[in-house]
RNA sequence: GCGGCCGUAGCUCAGGUGGUUAGAGCGCCAGAUUGUGAUUCUGGAUGUCGCCGGUUCAAGUCCGGUCGGCCGCCCCA
């Protein structure tokens, strides 16, 4: 530990920058409200042993980038990388969700991955997460997407960003598909680069992805998975291009798009930026429909996308601005007396009121100008022993005398 | 985990080939008739030059390490 310095990769968010986090979360939420979505929240760590199994253990996540560590009791503990995997363990612990399907879950919070930080990348970084459990039909992918567009538009950063999709079909198609190219690779293996071979052991899809120049002329002649979706995973594919278009929500087909957890299934997409530097992806997710099985529930099919809220923050827009406050400015004692019960009595019809307790007339214009205030009022000896108080607009510097009890009604106009 | 760039006041930065008390703008503080801001004028404080060690008579300036930031790879939000 050095000095007084937050943990490498983590971030305060201080009080104007707070303001643009909260205002993510609030139009986030806003929408899936009006799409029937309801928040829930679960805890910030789990058994180690949950996402090992439900992220996949050879994934980058899982192998190299967890927050592991024993607790007191001997039990290994891991900081959530992810959402997906503790919203569906919620769903196998409480029983009582699996009568609500389809269950519309929306979160947030932070997720915690050990990785070297750069722009849009930090080991804590919070996100916002829709899910829906037990809903098999395209429909739901639809209605997933169309969510998260909503969302980026209520942001105003929907034209900033492409929506990419592609299919990884349905296990059997993904099986089939790997060998497929599992085959193709090995007879090219003298040739790949070092990363791809052992994408060829992990992730083979991944190697399709490359931005090495020779895995790029490798990959021109490899087979195309959209070659060996069967019928069932290519009915799927189409109709969820349907539904969107006729949501009026552009896409682009993107065939290298491969997410990096195990649990995807059929739908994979991304809504990416070239806005925010290399960490381009702002909000991803796909189809997960083994996940919650594999987990020991109930057969249950999942589909769910998170957002990034610090890449959401670099592209949005501010959020409106605060009301401006009045600012109370009592002099002597017997004013600030009078003046504390004032100004509960305009904030309790929506006033927003700072009340000032230090300094000369000076030092307390000077303070209510820092605030942004709209007006200043002034109360003293002589405006206490009439009933009035000074009112003045700081935008055009007028005073006037008004009388105490007609002040809720003026500062509301 | 790998490769590259960078680190000077609260903020943005300037400080040729190492040489006496380290600078600017913005911001901050104090004054310009003690019940009136923002504008203007005058004055002031700002810093162990990220940290540790080394070379040197002498280091903000050179070297090494470390911490942190940025960019790329891996991967992802």
């Amino acid at each position: 530990m050095s000095k007084m310095q937050p943990v490498r990769g983590t971030h305060d968010i201080l009080p104007d920058d707070y303001r643009r986090f909260a205002h993510v979360i609030d139009s986030a939420r806003d929408v899936a409200r009006l799409y029937g979505y309801r928040e829930m929240a679960t805890p910030i760590f789990e058994f180690t042993e949950l996402f090992a199994r439900g992220i996949g253990e050879t994934t980058d996540v899982v192998s190299k980038e967890m927050y592991t560590f024993t607790d007191r009791g001997n039990e290994s503990l891991t900081l959530r990388p992810e959402y997906t995997a503790g919203i569906c363990r919620a769903f196998v612990s409480n029983g009582d969700l699996a009568q609500q399907l389809p269950l519309k879950i929306f979160a947030a919070g932070p997720m915690f991955r050990y990785e070297r930080p750069q722009k849009g990348r930090q080991r804590q970084f919070h996100q916002i997460d829709l899910e829906v459990l037990g809903a098999p039909e395209p429909g739901a992918d639809i209605e997933v997407i169309s969510v998260a567009a909503d969302i980026l538009d209520r942001l105003g950063i929907l034209d900033r960003c492409v929506l990419k999709l592609n299919s990884l079909g349905d296990p059997e198609s993904r099986q089939v598909y790997r060998k497929v190219l599992v085959e193709y690779y090995s007879a090219h293996l003298d040739k790949l680069s070092e990363d791809s071979k052992s994408r060829l052991q992990r992730n083979p899809l991944r190697i399709l992805d490359s931005k090495d120049e020779g895995d790029k002329a490798i990959n021109a002649k490899a087979p195309s998975f959209a070659d060996y979706l069967n019928q069932a995973s290519r009915d799927f594919f189409a109709a969820v291009q349907d539904g969107l278009t006729a949501a009026g929500i552009g896409f682009e087909i993107d065939p290298a798009l491969v997410r990096g957890l195990d649990y995807y299934t059929h739908t994979a997409f991304e809504f990416v930026t070239s806005h925010i530097g290399a960490q381009g992806t702002v909000l991803g997710g796909g189809r997960y429909d083994g996940l919650i099985a594999e987990l020991g529930g109930p057969p249950t099919a999942g589909i769910g996308w998170a957002g990034g809220i610090e890449r959401m923050m670099m592209l949005c827009n501010d959020p409106a601005p605060l009301p401006r406050p009045v600012v109370m400015a009592p002099l002597g004692a017997a004013a600030e007396a009078k003046a504390l019960g004032l100004a509960r009595t305009l904030r309790r019809q929506g006033i927003s009121v700072e009340q000032d307790y230090r300094g000369n007339m000076k030092r307390r214009m000077q303070r209510a100008n820092k605030l942004n205030a709209r007006a200043v009022l002034i109360i003293g000896d002589d405006e206490l022993a009439k009933g009035v108080a000074q009112l003045k607009d700081l935008d055009s510097g007028e005073q006037r005398e008004v009388a105490l009890d007609a002040l809720a009604e003026l500062l509301k106009a």
